[in-house]
RNA sequence: GCAUCGAUAGUGUAGUGGUCAUCACUAGGCGUUGCCAACGCCUAAACCCGGGUUCGAGUCCCGGUCGAUGCACCA
C-alpha cells in the first residue's frame, strides 16, 4: 500500500520499474500466472529463479525468528471455517458496503456516500439502513440522484464450500494469524504454560481485492510471514531488549507526520524512554525488522518506519508501525506491519468458541485473600424446592443476603431463602496467581512486497568497457544461484574438471550452476543479472597446479583459490563469515 | 469499476486494407576462441482473445483480457 503522505507522488525519472519488471520475467523470477489463457490481475508466478530467491528469503527470515528467536513455526490449512472468521471480525467487519449507481455505473462505497452527507453512524449500520440513508442522495461521480440502488457487501475473503451439499460456509484465510490465535491452547501447553512465548506461520493469504494493480504490490493471492507473540499485558519490556537497544534508524512517529515534520532517527532505547514506540516489545520488533530488511538487500536509506495515526489505527491497537521501504515507482510501500494488538484476538476468539484463551499466572508470592463461601443446608433445601434446590444453592453462593435471608432469582422466579438455611463463613486462602490474557504483539511481513523491493534496490547498471553491465547486486546469502562453474575451453579435460567441481559443491548443499556455452565474458554477464555473487572458471593452469580462478560479481575481480579449499571457502562467502576483499588480501 | 493510452518472436522493434510479417539482440546447434556480452555458418521463435466490416484485417469498428497513468477502492 502507498501510504497516505506520498499519495501523489508521480513516476519520477530514475524509475527502474519496467526494466525490474522486464528482468524478472525474462530470467525467470517473477511473470504473470496463466498467460496462454489471459492473465488474471492480482496473481503472479514465481520462476524457477523466482522461487529460489523467494524460498531463500524466507530461509533467513526463519533464522531471525525460528532459530534465533525461538517462536517455532506452525502450518494451517489455509482454508478456515466460517465461525473463525465471524469471531475474528472478518466475515463482518472485513466487507464494504457497496452500491452501484445506476446512472453512471460507478462503484461506491455506501458508508462513505452516507458520511459525506453528514448521516449519522454510517459507518455502523447495515445494509438496509444504508440504503434508506442514501437513496436520494447525489451520487458523487456523476451527480445524478441515487435512485432504486441496492446496498450489498463486497467481503474481501474469498469464500468457498466444505464437502459436498455446500452445508459448510469456508474461507480462505485473510491472513495466516488467525491459525495461531485459534490454536492459543494448544501452542501454551507446548510451551509449558508460561509466557512469553510466540509462533510463526509462513504462507500464502488470499484476498479479493477489488482492482489490484501495481505488479507484485498488490495481489490477490500472497505470502505472508507472520510472527505472533503472546506477552503478559503488564510485562512488556522485552528480555533481550539490549541487543536492540543502542540500534538506531529513521521512525516517522505520528506527532512528527502531524506536525508535517520528516522521519527522525533514535535508538530504540531512546525511543522507548521518550515514549515515541510504546513498548520494548514493539521497539525490539522494529529494530529486528530492519536488521532483517537489509539484510536481505533493503537500502537502509530506503526504509523507514511510519507509525499510524491515530484514526487510521485499529481501536484495539495499542501501538501500531509499518516498516515502509521506498521504491522509485510506487513511493513508500508498506511492507512490514508491527502492532501490539493488546487481548483484542484472544478475547475475541474466547468469546466466539467458549474456551478461556487465557494463561494461569502463579504470583511470586501467594496472596492471602479473607473469602466469604456461603454454605446451604441442602438436607432442607432439597425436599424443599427440589429440581431447583441445586441452582438456589449456587445463586445463593453469589448474592449479599440480607439479615433475615436471602433473595435470589432462579429461572427469573424469586425465591427467598431464610437465613437459617445457610451459613455463611469467612476463610482465609492463599491465592496462588490468576488467570491472565495474554496480549499479542504481531511483527507482520509481505513477502512479495519484500521481494519486489530486493529486486529493484539490487538492480544495477554499470558501464564497462563501452558496454552496459546489468547487474542484480543481491547480498550472497539470498541469491538464487550461489555459484557459477565455467570452464574457459569445452576441450582438453576442462570441461570434465568443471563437472566435477559442480557435483563436489552440489554434494556440499551449495547450488552451483555448470554453464559451458558461449564466450567467457558473456556466460559472466548471463550470471550477473540473475545476482549469482561468485564464478569458478577451469582453465589449462587447472590442470597444472589444481587451482582455480574465483570471480566476485560487485568487484569483477579474481582470485586463485585450490579446488580443494573451494566447497569451505565458498560457504563462507555465502553465508558473509568472509568477505571476497580479504582474499584478495 | 470509470476515464485516457497501449498490446507484433524470449526482449526491443518495422509494417499505406493486398505475398504464410522487418530488423537487431537473445536463445539453441556446429566450428573457432587462453578470462569479462568476440567471430563464422545454421536453426528456432510473434500479430492478446472473441465478434464485426471487407473479395481480403497485424492494420478499420465493437466487446473482452492484461498492462501503464489519473480517479475510486485498499479490513
Amino acid at each position: 500500500m502507498v501510504s497516505k503522505s506520498d499519495k501523489k507522488s508521480q513516476v519520477p525519472e530514475n524509475d527502474i520499474y519496467d526494466q525490474v519488471i522486464d528482468l524478472a520475467r525474462r530470467r525467470g523470477f517473477v511473470w504473470p500466472s496463466s498467460e496462454c489463457y489471459g492473465s488474471v490481475a492480482g496473481f503472479i508466478d514465481y520462476g524457477p529463479l523466482g522461487t529460489l530467491l523467494k524460498r531463500r528469503i524466507e530461509n533467513l527470515w526463519r533464522q531471525f525468528y525460528v532459530v534465533s528467536e525461538g517462536y517455532y513455526e506452525i502450518e494451517c490449512p489455509t482454508i478456515g471455517q466460517e465461525a473463525i472468521y465471524v469471531a475474528s471480525g472478518h466475515v463482518g467487519g472485513f466487507a464494504d458496503k457497496m452500491c452501484q449507481c445506476p446512472a453512471c455505473e460507478e462503484y461506491l462505497r455506501a458508508d462513505h456516500v452516507a458520511e459525506a452527507h453528514h448521516v449519522p453512524d454510517a459507518s455502523v449500520m447495515n445494509a438496509a439502513a444504508l440504503q434508506k440513508a442514501i437513496t436520494g442522495l447525489p451520487c458523487p461521480a456523476c451527480g445524478e440522484k441515487l435512485e432504486n440502488i441496492e446496498v450489498f457487501a463486497f467481503n474481501l475473503m474469498f469464500q468457498t464450500s466444505i464437502g459436498p451439499g455446500s452445508q459448510r460456509k469456508g474461507y480462505l484465510r485473510p491472513e495466516t494469524a488467525q491459525g495461531i490465535f485459534v490454536d492459543f491452547g494448544r501452542l501454551l501447553r507446548f510451551y509449558r504454560d508460561r509466557l512469553p512465548f510466540g509462533t510463526v506461520q509462513i504462507g500464502k493469504s488470499y484476498r479479493n481485492e477489488i482492482s489490484p494493480r501495481q505488479g507484485m504490490i498488490r495481489l490477490r493471492e500472497f505470502t505472508q510471514a507472520e510472527a505472533e507473540i503472546f506477552v503478559h499485558p503488564e510485562e512488556k519490556n522485552h528480555p533481550n531488549f539490549s541487543r536492540y537497544a543502542d540500534y538506531s534508524f529513521p521512525l516517522f512517529s505520528s506527532d512528527q507526520q502531524q506536525a508535517g515534520g520528516e522521519a527522525k532517527v533514535y535508538t530504540m532505547k531512546d525511543a522507548v524512554a521518550q515514549k515515541v514506540i510504546a513498548n520494548e516489545y514493539v521497539a525490539y520488533y522494529l529494530a529486528l525488522t530492519h536488521d532483517l530488511l537489509t539484510s536481505i538487500g533493503v537500502k537502509p536509506e530506503k526504509l523507514r518506519f511510519r507509525q499510524h495515526l491515530p484514526d487510521e489505527r485499529a481501536h484495539y491497537a495499542e501501538d501500531c508501525w509499518d516498516a515502509e521501504i521506498r521504491s522509485e515507482r510506487f513511493g513508500w510501500v508498506e511492507t512490514v506491519g508491527i502492532a501490539d494488538r493488546t487481548d483484542y484476538d484472544l478475547k475475541a476468539h474466547a468469546e466466539g468458541s467458549g474456551d478461556s484463551f487465557t494463561v494461569y499466572v502463579q504470583f511470586a508470592e501467594p496472596k492471602r485473600e479473607r473469602r466469604r463461601v456461603i454454605s446451604a443446608n441442602m438436607g432442607v433445601l432439597g425436599p424443599q424446592y427440589r429440581g431447583k434446590a441445586k441452582a438456589i444453592a449456587d445463586a445463593l453462593a453469589t448474592v449479599a443476603p440480607g439479615p433475615d435471608g436471602a433473595t435470589v432469582t432462579v429461572d427469573g422466579e424469586e425465591y427467598f431463602v431464610p437465613s437459617h438455611l445457610f451459613e455463611i463463613t469467612e476463610q482465609d486462602v492463599d491465592v496462588r496467581g490468576t488467570d491472565v490474557r495474554p496480549h499479542v504483539i504481531e511483527p507482520s511481513y509481505g513477502i512479495d512486497r519484500m521481494i519486489y523491493a530486493v529486486l529493484e534496490h539490487s538492480f544495477d547498471e554499470e558501464e564497462v568497457e563501452g558496454e552496459i553491465r546489468k547487474v542484480m547486486r543481491f547480498p550472497s546469502r539470498i541469491a538464487p544461484v550461489q555459484v557459477a562453474v565455467l570452464p574457459l575451453m569445452t576441450r582438453d579435460g576442462l570441461d570434465t574438471i568443471a563437472r566435477e567441481i559442480t557435483h563436489t559443491l552440489h554434494a556440499h548443499e551449495i547450488l552451483a550452476e555448470y554453464d559451458d556455452s558461449g564466450a567467457i565474458g558473456r556466460r559472466y554477464r548471463r550470471q550477473d543479472e540473475v545476482g549469482t555473487p561468485l564464478a569458478i572458471t577451469i582453465d589449462y593452469d587447472t590442470k597444472e597446479d589444481q587451482t582455480v580462478t574465483l570471480r566476485d560479481r560487485d568487484s569483477m575481480k579474481q582470485v586463485r583459490v585450490k579446488i580443494g579449499d573451494l566447497p569451505l571457502l565458498i560457504s563462507g562467502l555465502i553465508k558473509g563469515q568472509h568477505n571476497f576483499a580479504d582474499l584478495c588480501g
